[in-house]
DNA sequence: TGCCGACTAGAAAGAACGATCTAGCGAGCA
DNA sequence: TGCTCGCTAGATCGTTCTTTCTAGTCGGCA
C-alpha cells in the first residue's frame, strides 16, 4: 500500500522524534527523508513543526495503544510482558541503539517548550496505560491498584529503554521485564494467583 | 560559598539540560543564565557545547551517586525508597513540571548525536545503580540479582519522572515508589525478609 | 478542451545557532 | 611601577533553522 504525503510526514517525523527528540528534529531533515519539499510540508501542516510533532505523536500513540491492547487481551502474562519489552529491545538494537521511544524522547526534550507536545505525550502514555490497567482489572485487581501498577510498568518500560540505549545492551530491558513479572505476581489478589488467571 | 565560573557553567548547564535537553541547550541562553560572555564559556570549555554537556553530566552524576549511597547506607528500606522518589517529585513540582532529570533528558535527545554524551550518561546511570546494587547485596541478594534489581529501580525512577512531568502530577512517582517497595520485598531472600534487615 | 483546486517545488527571508576572533580588564608578582 | 596571564567582553563569521513566498505541475470535472 502506498502512503499519502501526510502519512509519510507523520511516520518519518515519529522516527526522527524517537531518535533526536523535538529540538533535534529539523524540517530540512524531514523534507529530505520524506523526499518532500518545504512547500508540501507546510501545505499539509500549516502549523509548522509543532503541529507535525503533535500529529506524529498522536498517530503513533493510536498504534501503540492498539498493540498493547492486543498483547494483553488474554491477561497480563509472563509471555505478554516479555513480548512487550522484547519488541522494543529489538527495535533499539536493530537501530544500533540510535532510536529511542517516539513518545518518551519528545516528552522529555519538548514538553518544557511546548504545552501541546506535553499534552500529546500525556495522552499517548494514557493510551498505553489504560488498556494495560484494564487487563489487570480483569485479573481481579482493584481499579486503583490496576491503574497504579500499569503506570509503574509503563514507567519501567520507558526507563529501561533509556538505560538500554545508553548502555547499548538489551540487559536492562530483560531484567526489567522479569522484575515486572515478579511485581505483577506479587500484586495480584491471591485468588487470581491460584486460579487459571495465574500469569 | 562562591562558585568559580567553571562551576557555575557546569551547574547552570545541568539545569538547562534537565529542562530542554542537549539540542535544546543554547550557548546564548547559557551565557545569559550564567551572566558570562561567550568568550568566558569558550575559555573554560574550548571543546564547546559537547564538552560543557559532558562536564555537566559528569559533575551531576558524582553528586547524585553520593546521594544515593547515603540514602541507602542503612539498607534499601521503605522510607529510603520513598525519600528517593519524593526528592525528585519535589524538584519537578517546584519547577512547575518544567524540569526533568539532568541525566535522563540529555540521554534521550543527545545520545544519538554524540557518543560522548551517551557514554557520560551511561557512566552517570552506573553511578546511581552501583551503590544501590551494593546496598541490596548487603541485604543478602546475589550480585546479579542485586544488579538487576537496582537497574530496574533506576529505570522505574527515570520513567516515573517522565510520566510525572507530562502528567504534571506526583502520582506516578508515588505509585512507582510503592511498587518498588513491593518489588524489593518480593526479591529479597526469605532470611532477610524475616530478619532485622526487613525493609 | 479548459478550468480549478490540491499538491509539488524550491528560492529566499530573517532569526538563531555554534564557533572563532581580537581587544581589554585587573589581580598578583617582580 | 610595569609586566604577565587568567579571564572577561562581545563583535563577527558561516551555518542552519523555521517560516513564508511565488511559481509550476497534475488529475479530475464540466
Amino acid at each position: 500500500m502506498t502512503l499519502t504525503s501526510r502519512q509519510r510526514i507523520e511516520r518519518v517525523a515519529a522516527d526522527i522524534l524517537a531518535r533526536d527528540g523535538y529540538n533535534g528534529m529539523g524540517l530540512k531533515a524531514l523534507s529530505e527523508a520524506t523526499r518532500l519539499p518545504y512547500g508540501s510540508i507546510y501545505h499539509h501542516f500549516p502549523g509548522g513543526k509543532e503541529d507535525i510533532a503533535v500529529a506524529a505523536i498522536r498517530t503513533r500513540s493510536v498504534w501503540v495503544g492498539g498493540s498493547i491492547e492486543q498483547v494483553f487481551a488474554k491477561g497480563v502474562t509472563r509471555s505478554s510482558i516479555r513480548a512487550m519489552f522484547a519488541f522494543m529491545a529489538d527495535r533499539l538494537e536493530r537501530s544500533e541503539w540510535l532510536d529511542g521511544c517516539p513518545i518518551g524522547t519528545p516528552a522529555l526534550d519538548g514538553s518544557s517548550e511546548s504545552a501541546r507536545i506535553r499534552a500529546a505525550c500525556d495522552a499517548a502514555f494514557a493510551a498505553m496505560i489504560d488498556p494495560m490497567a484494564a487487563a489487570l482489572a480483569r485479573m481481579g485487581m482493584s481499579r486503583k491498584g490496576a491503574g497504579d501498577l500499569a503506570t509503574t510498568i509503563i514507567a519501567t518500560y520507558e526507563g529501561a529503554m533509556m538505560l538500554a540505549r545508553v548502555q547499548q545492551s538489551r540487559a536492562p530491558m530483560r531484567s526489567s521485564a522479569e522484575a515486572m513479572i515478579r511485581l505483577v505476581e506479587a500484586s495480584l489478589p491471591s485468588r487470581a494467583r491460584a486460579s487459571d488467571l495465574r500469569i
